[in-house]
DNA sequence: CTCCAATACCTAGATAATCTATGTATCGTA
DNA sequence: TACGATACATAGATTATCTAGGTATTGGAG
């Protein structure tokens, strides 16, 4: 499946960039804000996040920085122009894999 | 991620269990007609198909019987009505994680 | 005051879905 | 007669995610 190793991975990344693409998050905000806007559907976990997070931050599509509050400390994430581009991909490649789906299945094609 | 784990095996399978609904087919046979459904979309490979074809017998979702034509054997697999009831509980999965992936993204939600 | 849940970060190792590579064999065609 | 297409299959590598564990702070319930 060509297309699917990516959008595994894809699916997970592509939801991290398009809610940093709308304002700056730290990590258990992210899963917070992905579960809710999932309605629930996405649980992500912290062991997968952080190491994602990672990854991204090390291929230039994000960037962070530390932040206290309440002695509580946050690493803030924000999108980069290159994170932006690929976003723009991944958005793509995610209708693209959908639409496939959908006409393969003919569900709401 | 909770479906995810399902959704990444569940692509592949509600493919293969959804032509299989329609007709009896053999493997090198669903390749190609995944691939023509899905307009070039889905480049299934022999190693990810032949494998996964033996799980789901081995669950009772297919069955199979082998023929022989010109020369060549063929396996056909069909579906079986524990196979039906597995494909509409995985489109129902899908439809789940396709509004979820598209309420989050704003992408045609 | 003490314990526990929630918050907030992290990593190592396990699990499992898919791919790569390889093997066998037949058929049609250039 | 050599090669691509057809047709099956498996072993091992790769990699995305999960499980399980770790550290530390805060706030509230008992």
């Amino acid at each position: 499946m060509s297309i699917n190793k990516e959008l595994l991975k894809g699916s997970t990344v592509i939801l991290l960039l398009t809610v940093l693409n709308k304002r700056e998050m730290y990590g258990y905000e992210l899963i917070k804000e992905i579960e809710q806007s999932s309605d629930g559907v996405f649980l992500m976990k912290e062991g997968t996040l952080y190491p994602i997070l990672h990854t991204l931050e090390a291929e230039g599509w994000l960037e962070s920085s530390w932040s206290q509050h309440d002695g509580r400390k946050r690493k803030y994430y924000r999108i980069t122009e290159l994170g932006k581009d690929q976003l723009r991909e991944k958005t793509k490649e995610w209708v693209r894999f959908r639409t496939a789906v959908d006409t393969v299945i003919g569900e709401g094609g």
